[in-house]
DNA sequence: ATGAAACTGTTCTACAGTTGAACTATATTT
DNA sequence: AAATATAGTTCAACTGTAGAACAGTTTCAT
C-alpha cells in the first residue's frame, strides 16, 4: 500500500515533469519571443478576472505581491498592462489589457492552442474528459485547502 | 467540434496552472529552504541517471546547457553534487551525488512525498492509474515528437 | 473624531534561473 | 595535419522570486 502510493507519486512525478517541460519550451518557441510564458498565464488570468487586482494575481500564482509587480511593470512598458486606480478605494489598482495588449493576448492564445491541441487527437474524448475533470478535482482540492497542512 | 477542443485546452490550462503553481509553492515551503524545486528536479534526474552528464539534463530539462552549468555550480558549492571527468573521452563529466547531496535528496523526496500523498485519497485507486497512464501518454507523445512541429 | 491597526501596492536588494554568443578543451573526420 | 564536431564553461543581460521596508488609504475601537 505505502509503496504502491510510492511508486504513484514517482510515476506522476517523472510525468509531470517531461510534460510541464516540453510542453512549457514548446510552448515558447510558439509564442511572440517577447512574451514569456509567465506573463502569457499572467495575461490569461486578468482576462478571465474582471477587475483584477495585484492582490489577486500573487495569490493565484502563488507568489508574493512584489513579484507581481515587477512582472506588471515589465507589462505595462510594454505597453500590453493598463493600471486604473479605484476611485472609491484608492488603494486598489485595476489591471486590463490596452488594446494592443488585446491582439498580443489573442496571438498568443492562439499559437498555445496551435501547440496543445494536436495532441489531443490521441485520446479518446472520454478519456480527455475523464483527465481533465481529475485534474479539476485536484485543482479544487488544493485550492480548499489553505494554511491546513494535515489534510 | 472546434469549440470542444478549445474549452477542453482552456479548461486544462487553467486547471494544469492551478496545480502547477500551487503544487509547486506547497513544496517549496516544505522542502529545506536552501534548495530550490528546479534544483530537486535536477536531483531527481541525476538519482535516475547511472551517468549523468551536463547535456542530458538539458536536453531532458529542456533548457540550455549554460543554464545546467550554473545549477550545478550551485549544487557543487553546496557539496551536494560532484563533477567526474570520463578518462576514456575526456570531455563528458559524469555528475553524482555526493554523500551528503543523498542525505538532502532523499530528505527532499520524502517532504514531497508528505505534500503529495494525501491528496492520493481522495481518487479512486482505478482513476489514479488511468490519470497517470494518461500522463504518461502524453509524455511519451511529447517525447517522441522532437523537432517535427506538424503532429 | 482621532489614533491604531489593517490593507494595497511599490521599491529595493539579493539571488536563482534562462539565454545566446564566445570560448576552451577534447575527439572525430577527411 | 587541418577541419569539423562535441562537451562543457564563462560572461553579460534579462526575467522571476523573496522579503523587508515603505507610502498611501481605509477601517475600527475607543
Amino acid at each position: 500500500m505505502e509503496d504502491e502510493v510510492q511508486h504513484w507519486i514517482n510515476r506522476y512525478m517523472d510525468a509531470y515533469m517531461m510534460v510541464t517541460r516540453q510542453v512549457a519550451a514548446r510552448i515558447k518557441d510558439s509564442i511572440a519571443a517577447d512574451t514569456t510564458n509567465d506573463q502569457y498565464q499572467i495575461l490569461r488570468l486578468i482576462h478571465a478576472q474582471e477587475q483584477c487586482t495585484s492582490t489577486y494575481l500573487a495569490e493565484t500564482f502563488c507568489v508574493g505581491k512584489s513579484s507581481i509587480t515587477a512582472i506588471i511593470n515589465r507589462l505595462v512598458q510594454a505597453g500590453i498592462i493598463e493600471r486604473t486606480r479605484d476611485e472609491n478605494d484608492r488603494r486598489q489598482v485595476y489591471l486590463s489589457m490596452s488594446e494592443h495588449g488585446k491582439r498580443v493576448f489573442e496571438a498568443a492564445e492562439s499559437q498555445v492552442h496551435e501547440v496543445v491541441a494536436p495532441y489531443l487527437f490521441h485520446f479518446e474524448k472520454k478519456d480527455i474528459e475523464t483527465f481533465i475533470m481529475m485534474f479539476e478535482k485536484l485543482a479544487s482540492l488544493i485550492q480548499n485547502d489553505n494554511g491546513g497542512k494535515s489534510q
